[in-house]
RNA sequence: CGGGGAGUAGCGCAGUGGUAGCGCACCUGCUUUGGGAGCAGGAGGUCGCGGGUUCGAGUCCCGUCUCCCCGACCA
């Protein structure tokens, strides 16, 4: 039985002598909050969704009500990813959610691998459509028909652009952010004169944008690599993935950037007359990340408490909690809160006097607010107050006078802890493997690392088979490999470069 | 599509033919507030839907719809 964490309180007119304590447990086992994560994950992250409110599914199966907390999150992420997104190069701009079933049926792979998650529109004002529109999977092919229009010279190149919108994809098994049938994402296109330039900056969005923004913004540490053929979006010739290990041992792809080769530019004949005046295909990439990094941030720095978020993505860094009304509390909170915010901290206010300590004390650890302020009345009495940390559970004592730096201090201290941590657990759940069985059983509690070789003749089908997938491949120094090269063994074993062999990474997926 | 379950208050559930219940949440009041506080009072239901049996159906029978889990399919 999981016992209730209490605070252990020292006396408050002591001199403001730096200490710090562990939460202790107490005798009294009241019912537990949330689902423990150790005996059972998917309950916990269910729960840790639904108190820290984040989300809850919508009346169709398989859609999401995002609550504002959540959508503060997401908002944060969308914010940071846009600022960079543009420090790239491109530029946002808006398509159809409606796409004419005709285009997706233009790429041979894209609609195939589409298809099955379609939703259909067979009807508008009444009547049965001539042709049916498909509500975006993604936008490849709108976006694609919109760029045949705008390239016609090497001028016009590259052409960057990137939207903000939602998809669908009709889902068997939804998760809430793991898996909805619809979730909101970006998604850039981009248009180049070479095949080299388009390669180049597919890998620039994988790195600069997306694995600096996750373990930078989110402290999750991601791998970087190459998908298998198998793995690999409906369409594209090669894709690149940032994949993330889970508290649970499974791994999550958090972003994807695709090189599409000129697939789409044959299928909607986007050309461009180069410098001698001659007629070419342009080279494409295409990149997203999603909602999902929702669940991401969830399951990787999630406790028993509940969320526990990095301070630069969390939309409240500090909540200021008044213990009890009385003695001056409120009034010097309010004050405090003022200093804070003056200092461009993100803080909030918790002055809440009809409903009990403990109880505000649990909602804000369950929704992750990365440090607390907790001020009573012998704090005020001392001139101190309680500075308590999400990550850690550490409390300590802090002179007033201290207390804005102490807390930009436990800030950055906090968002480096967590991302130390995350790769620690991340190297603890890693193992070698030399053999399938060994990686299959490496498998069940994370990263497998297993020469490339292995996949050729039926080694990935295998592993499959076993519920294990091959999240990506890499060089063994940790370094990208060469981009996809026609099919075959020639694939797995000869595009490790000179610096290294191929090495794959296979685990059990969300 | 195959197999298995479930539909009763916002959520989770009990209720084997005889007044519609419990826990949590919610509302009011008082006492509380240093790790989900106590007491008292209160509000909330076409028991998925349609038919049948019966003096009487949440309960039994037939039909129907929906949802969930496992598998299959899929990223």
């Amino acid at each position: 039985m999981r016992r209730r964490a209490v605070l252990r309180v020292s006396g408050g007119t002591e001199q403001p002598r730096e200490y710090h304590h562990r939460i202790m447990p107490t005798e009294h086992a009241p019912e537990r909050v949330i689902a423990s994560p150790d005996e059972d994950f998917p309950r916990w992250y269910q729960d840790v969704v639904a108190k820290a409110e984040l989300a809850e599914g919508g009346p169709v199966r398989g859609t999401m009500v995002i609550r504002p907390y959540g959508y503060a999150i997401w908002e944060r992420m969308q914010a940071d990813l846009d600022r960079r997104i543009k420090e790239a190069g491109a530029s946002n701009a808006y398509f159809p959610l409606f796409i004419p079933e005709s285009y997706l049926r233009r790429e041979a792979e894209h609609v195939e691998g589409f298809s099955p998650e379609l939703a259909v529109v067979t009807h508008g004002g009444g009547r049965e459509l001539e042709e049916p529109v498909v509500v975006r999977p993604t936008s490849e092919t709108i976006i694609n028909a919109s760029f045949a229009k705008w390239i016609h010279s090497h001028r016009d190149l590259p052409l960057l652009i990137n939207q903000w919108a939602n998809v669908v994809r009709w889902e068997l098994r939804p998760r809430l952010f793991l898996r909805t049938s619809e979730f909101l994402w970006q998604e850039g296109h981009t248009a180049h004169a070479t095949r080299g330039e388009a390669g180049e900056f597919a890998l620039k969005i994988l790195r600069e944008v997306y694995e600096d923004f996750m373990v930078d913004v989110l402290a999750i540490p991601v791998l970087t690599g190459r998908k298998t053929a198998r793995e690999r979006f409906a369409g594209a010739t090669t894709t690149w993935t940032c994949e993330a290990m889970m508290r649970d041992g499974k791994a999550l792809q958090m972003g994807t950037s695709h090189e599409l080769g000129q697939n789409f530019s044959q299928a909607f004949d986007i050309t461009f007359l180069d410098d001698q005046g001659r007629r070419n295909h342009v080279w494409q990439t295409s990149w997203g990340v999603s909602t999902r990094l929702m669940g991401a941030l969830v399951m990787a720095h999630g406790d028993a408490s509940g969320l526990c978020l990095p301070p630069a993505i969390a939309p409240v860094e500090v909540v200021v909690l008044v213990v009890r009304a009385e003695g001056g509390t409120v009034e010097r909170a309010e004050s405090i809160v003022a200093e804070l915010r003056s200092k461009g901290r993100r803080v909030e206010l918790d002055a809440r006097a009809d409903t009990s300590f403990g109880r505000r004390v649990v909602s804000w650890e369950l929704k992750g607010v990365p440090l607390r302020v907790e001020l009573g009345p012998r704090d005020v009495a001392g001139e101190t107050a309680v500075l308590a940390r999400r990550d850690t559970g550490t409390k300590s004592t802090v002179p007033m006078g201290e207390l804005a730096g102490r807390v930009s201090e436990e800030l950055r201290a906090s968002q480096q802890a967590m991302l130390a941590n995350a790769v620690l657990r991340r190297e603890r759940a890693t193992s070698e493997a030399s053999t399938l069985d060994q990686a299959i059983a490496a498998a069940q509690k994370g990263f497998a690392v297993l020469p490339a070789s292995l996949l050729a003749s039926g080694g990935e089908e295998r592993l499959n088979s076993a519920g294990v997938s091959v999240r990506c491949l890499r060089r063994s120094d940790g370094s990208l490999p060469d981009a996809e090269v026609p099919e075959g063994a020639d694939d797995l074993e000869g595009a490790g470069g000179a610096d290294g062999k191929l090495v794959a990474i296979a685990a059990k997926a969300y």
